[in-house]
RNA sequence: GCGCUCUUAGCUCAGCUGGAUAGAGCAACAGCCUUCUAAGCUGUGGGUCGGGCGUUCGAAUCGCCCAGAGCGCGCCA
């Protein structure tokens, strides 16, 4: 089905065309001024300015026209020349009914799907996931499954950080304390990450250890077999802790890729920068100077003076192999805005090497986390705090507001630990995606235990209520029915829903799920007025019990849609102590 | 120094080709549970959109200047 929005948006089209208007002004959008109208379109405004004609004659052209049409209950001129559209309530409940046996809710997929390969997560050896990542996870995983909503073929990979220098300094540090790497393979995730603690401290006081970490580093990426021996220990424990974290958060990537799976593409990379002559040895390193521009630019470094790769060579060998081995249309990259200038030298890079000629290379930079004071977020202890610990604060949180296990019927300690799991994670994802992805927010660990207002619970609270209606109605045998408006809370909510599309494709487009998430939290909260003034199951007339029942239920779908859409859970029931 | 991104209500933030009375949440205050889960609903108060100049019929939105903040700028990733 289409959406009521584009349905409308058709139908103006038509006007505008046979009007000979140019129709790339021929779309409304929700009314800002609801007590006037439906909807709204300011093309003529628009129009009038590039025919430097008067807009209110060119608006009212159109009106006339759109006057015509039956689904229409009134359209007039106003102010300077929006063109104010009411619709008729039966166009609005056809419209929900359609929706009603839409699967996808009236969002068409895409008619020109592309392999997009989304790189988010980043996370590293030996570090376990902190509030840091979090976005990264959290936005990327959001985005790909919206993307892949919407009919595109999306690959993620969790580019692994496994082969900089932070892997000599581990090895450095291991060998340091314990003379050799003879007991690497009977450390777990905690004390590599100790080492990894400690060889940092070191290398910062201590040049010497600086440089024999620099070194190792270089020889385990020339094949150094007892380093590599070693490494691997240290990469599969890692990985297998960070797969935890992000089972946890329910972030999905198809693939495991690190670094180092591109070492061997760096290597062909170098070759043909110095085939095509955009190379030059500098002090040492193999670097490749990029055009000059009224902003810095340094130069990428290939290869380092010690004869390492550096990081910038690995991510433009990632994009050959994305291209080559994936067919990559569209390389999406969910990473911490502080690094957008990396990203512009990359996709430079990857323009002057021409590896990838036709996909487009996408930042999209998301900012950090930040303390009170406006810097990115530190524990007092001058740490990051940890991903788990905030997860289980937020848990606690839920957890004391809900009955004990047993308490309720069908609710064990699983069951239990299930909804809290749910709700909890809601609170923490939600929290950080409605914010605009590039703009960082304030920390404040009472937030993501905030279960009131604009959050991820509210939006599970009106699921389950519906839910909990619908279920009185499958006890006592009512069905839904055709779709009827009178009230006006009832035309609200179909006209929210019918919006539905058009938040799913904006999200799209801008890849910013903050859009979303404000379409959920405002649907739920139409509802929950729809809620209060429009009784369901004790509506006196059985028709209109049977619209709302439908129209509760749409509410319902959408919102689940809307929640999976941001990576929530939608709990049947929710359940609290007394 | 150069560049990027910002500055909207007490706090945290929205604001969809420039448009009509700039919107939410939290906090504050006042109401609403014998009625589909009160994690809820209804209402009230609260803003010279950092400052100035300009473009425009019209600017929170576009341009310039100023003030303030954050971030980035060759061998960490």
């Amino acid at each position: 089905m289409l959406s009521l929005e584009k349905q409308l948006n058709e139908k103006i089209k038509n006007i505008f065309k046979t009007s000979g208007f140019d129709e790339k002004f021929a779309f409304v959008k929700p009314s800002d001024r609801p007590d006037l109208s439906d909807f709204q379109c300011n093309g003529a405004l628009a129009l009038a300015k590039t025919l430097k004609q008067n807009p209110r004659e060119i608006g009212q052209k159109i009106a006339d026209t759109l006057a015509l049409d039956n689904d229409i209950a009134t359209v007039s001129v106003d102010g300077p020349g929006f063109i104010n559209i009411k619709l008729k309530n039966e166009f609005i409940a056809q419209n929900m009914d359609e929706m009603a046996l839409d699967s996808r809710l009236g969002c068409a997929k895409t008619e020109t799907p592309y392999n997009v390969v989304m790189d988010f997560g980043g996370p590293n050896v030996a570090k376990a996931l902190h509030v840091g990542h979090l976005r990264s996870a959290v936005i990327g995983e959001s985005i790909r499954r919206v993307l892949s909503f919407v009919g595109h073929n999306v690959i993620s990979d969790v580019h692994f950080g496994d082969w900089g220098t932070p892997m000599g300094m581990i090895l450095a540090q291991i060998i340091f304390e314990d003379g050799d790497l003879s007991k690497v393979e009977t450390y777990d995730i905690e004390s590599i990450s100790s080492f990894y603690k400690r060889a940092n401290l070191r290398c910062k006081e201590n040049e010497q250890a600086a440089e024999t970490a620099r070194m190792i580093t270089a020889e385990l990426q020339n094949g150094n077999k007892e380093y590599v021996k070693a490494w691997k220990h240290l990469r599969a424990v890692s990985v297998a802790a960070v797969k935890e974290n992000y089972d946890e958060l329910d972030a999905h990537f198809d693939l495991w890729l690190g670094e180092s799976d591109a070492h061997e593409m760096c290597g062909k990379i170098v070759k043909l920068a110095n085939e095509k002559s955009i190379s030059e040895v500098d002090e040492g390193a193999t670097i490749i100077r990029l055009p000059e521009t009224n902003k810095p630019m340094p130069p990428v470094i290939l290869v380092k003076s010690d004869g390492g790769f550096g990081y910038q060579l690995t991510d433009i060998a990632t994009i050959k192999m994305r291209v080559d081995d994936l067919k990559a249309d569209e390389i999406i990259y969910v990473v911490d805005k502080r690094q957008s200038l990396h990203f512009e030298q990359v996709f430079a890079v990857a323009k002057m090497l021409e590896i990838a000629p036709s996909t487009k290379l996408e930042h999209v930079g998301f900012g950090t986390v930040n303390g009170q004071d406006g810097k990115p977020f530190k524990t007092r202890d001058g740490g990051v705090m940890n991903l788990k610990d905030l997860i289980e604060m937020s848990k606690d949180k839920v957890r004391s507001s809900m009955p004990k296990p047993n308490e309720v019927e069908g609710y064990g300690k699983a069951e239990i630990e299930k909804l809290v799991s749910e709700v909890a994670m809601a609170a923490i994802k939600f929290q950080d995606l409605k914010n605009t992805a590039a703009s960082g927010y304030v920390f404040d660990l009472e937030d993501f235990a905030k279960f009131d207002g604009k959050t991820g619970p509210y939006i599970q609270y009106a699921i389950a209520r519906i839910n909990s209606i619908i279920r009185k109605a499958d006890e006592s045998g009512v069905s839904q029915g055709k779709i009827i408006i009178s009230e006006s809370d009832e035309r609200a909510l179909s006209l929210k829903l019918a919006a539905f599309e058009n938040a799913v494709a904006r999200t799209a487009e801008q890849k910013e799920p903050s859009i979303m998430t404000d379409y959920a939290y405002n649907l739920a909260q139409i509802f929950s007025s729809f809620y209060n003034t429009c009784p369901i199951m004790s509506a006196v007339d059985n028709e209109i019990k049977a619209s709302r029942l439908k129209l509760a239920a749409l509410v319902r779908d959408a919102l689940k849609q809307a929640l999976y859409l941001l990576g929530i859970e939608a709990p049947e029931k929710m359940l609290k102590a007394n």
